[in-house]
DNA sequence: TAGGCCATCTGGTCCT
DNA sequence: AGGACCAGATGGCCTA
């Protein structure tokens, strides 16, 4: 399995198994550190320039927290040398017990911190994990796939945004799975359909409108929609023409409702708990709206957010666009009463620099 | 068993 | 001086 426990509290006594010299005076860097003061005592140090520089970091990060009465000595005394030039920097101090020990503090804390750093680090991966369009428990991104998957979406959202209109499933995924490994690309090949099938279930068996379990969470967590996953999948149905034109259920809900679908109760595949895979750039409300004329006009991005009784609202921020992808509302033109994740609305007339996106992309 | 992924240690560098 | 950041090294775990 991939999973792991991570920040693991328990795992931290196991650094002394790494052989670190941190409580284990007899490892190997223990070993190496008598070697090098051996070396030094012996004279036989022979530096180039490379090992000149990398001496003098050594000496000034030994010297680093020492008291003024640690006994000097001059790094030539080492050699005892008297043919070669003195060399410059600073002075190799003699590692006495109590700078030894100041010396294993100082690296401790410094181990400490590095673990620290790299817990924050894996913490804020787990949360990008859980907000690209694939997230599983079970079998979880690499930190690199994670990464890679992150830039495809943004990608692929900056393309529907900038293009205002919806692309077609298969680009969709070839766009997300771009430079994934083979693994990872049938994983969300496969959230993918699986989000559709889910989509399909809701809309076409049910027909009723969805509801959020935790609409307060969800909306924290996404303030968006999108709907009308897949047109493939829907052609597929027998109300295909239906659910192209009108149904902008949202997808997003149909991930959140109970479902009983066994699929969805797969403990493989958490996809509720990704973001909705918004292949057509409709950031639609609920059934009911979308069947509004501005919603069957076309790509119109909406916001939602929840007051804190649980209640929806919805706000649409005047980023209607007709069939043809062209601005029929002011992008501007802000509500006069804002909700609260009204940040998260798209200023689609500011453009992102889709020419640096399209380099970075690329590359 | 090889390879991928990961956590950790470690030393170097840069910055405050 | 000390902390943050980085990259290399190392060893463990898991899977094909």
């Amino acid at each position: 399995m991939l999973t792991r426990l991570f920040n693991e509290p328990s795992l931290l006594p196991d650094m002394q198994k790494f052989g670190g010299w941190v409580d284990d005076s007899g490892s190997e860097d223990s070993k190496i550190k008598d070697e090098e003061q051996e070396r030094c005592r012996l004279g036989d140090e022979d530096l180039d320039e490379g090992d000149v520089k990398d001496g003098s970091s050594r000496a000034q990060s030994e010297i680093a927290g020492e008291d003024d009465d640690d006994e000097d000595v001059d790094e030539d005394d080492c050699g005892d040398d008297g043919d070669r030039p003195k060399k410059r920097g600073p002075k190799k101090r003699k590692m006495t017990p109590a700078r030894l020990e100041r010396s294993k503090v100082r690296r401790q804390k410094a181990n400490a911190r590095e673990r620290t750093r790299m817990h924050d680090l894996n913490s804020a991966l787990d949360n990008l994990r859980k907000v690209v369009p694939c997230y599983s428990k079970t079998q979880k991104l690499s930190k690199i796939e994670t990464l890679r998957l992150a830039k495809n979406y943004i990608w692929a959202l900056s393309e529907i945004l900038r293009n205002g209109k919806r692309p077609d499933v298969v680009s969709y995924v070839q766009t997300l799975c771009k430079g994934l490994s083979q693994p990872t690309t049938n994983l969300v090949a496969g959230c993918l359909q699986l989000n559709s099938r889910n989509f399909l279930t809701e809309q076409c068996q049910e027909g009723a409108r969805f509801h959020l379990p935790n609409p307060s969470f969800s909306m924290h967590a996404f303030p968006y929609q999108c709907s009308r996953l897949s047109s493939t999948h829907c052609q597929s149905g027998s109300n295909a023409h239906s659910l192209r034109n009108h149904s902008f259920c949202s997808a997003y809900e149909a991930l959140y409702t109970e479902s009983t679908s066994p699929e969805y109760n797969s403990p493989d595949y958490e996809s509720h708990h990704s973001p909705p895979m918004c292949v057509n750039g409709n950031f639609a409300l609920r059934q009911q709206e979308s069947l509004s004329p501005d919603a069957e006009r076309g790509y119109q991005y909406s916001v939602h957010y929840t007051n804190l009784h649980g209640s929806r609202s919805s706000a649409t921020h005047g980023l209607a666009y007709g069939p043809s992808g062209t601005r029929s509302g002011s992008a501007h033109s802000e509500p006069s009463t804002l909700p609260p994740f009204h940040d998260v609305h798209v200023h689609h007339d500011r453009a992102p620099p889709y020419d640096e996106l399209n380099a970075f992309f690329h590359n």
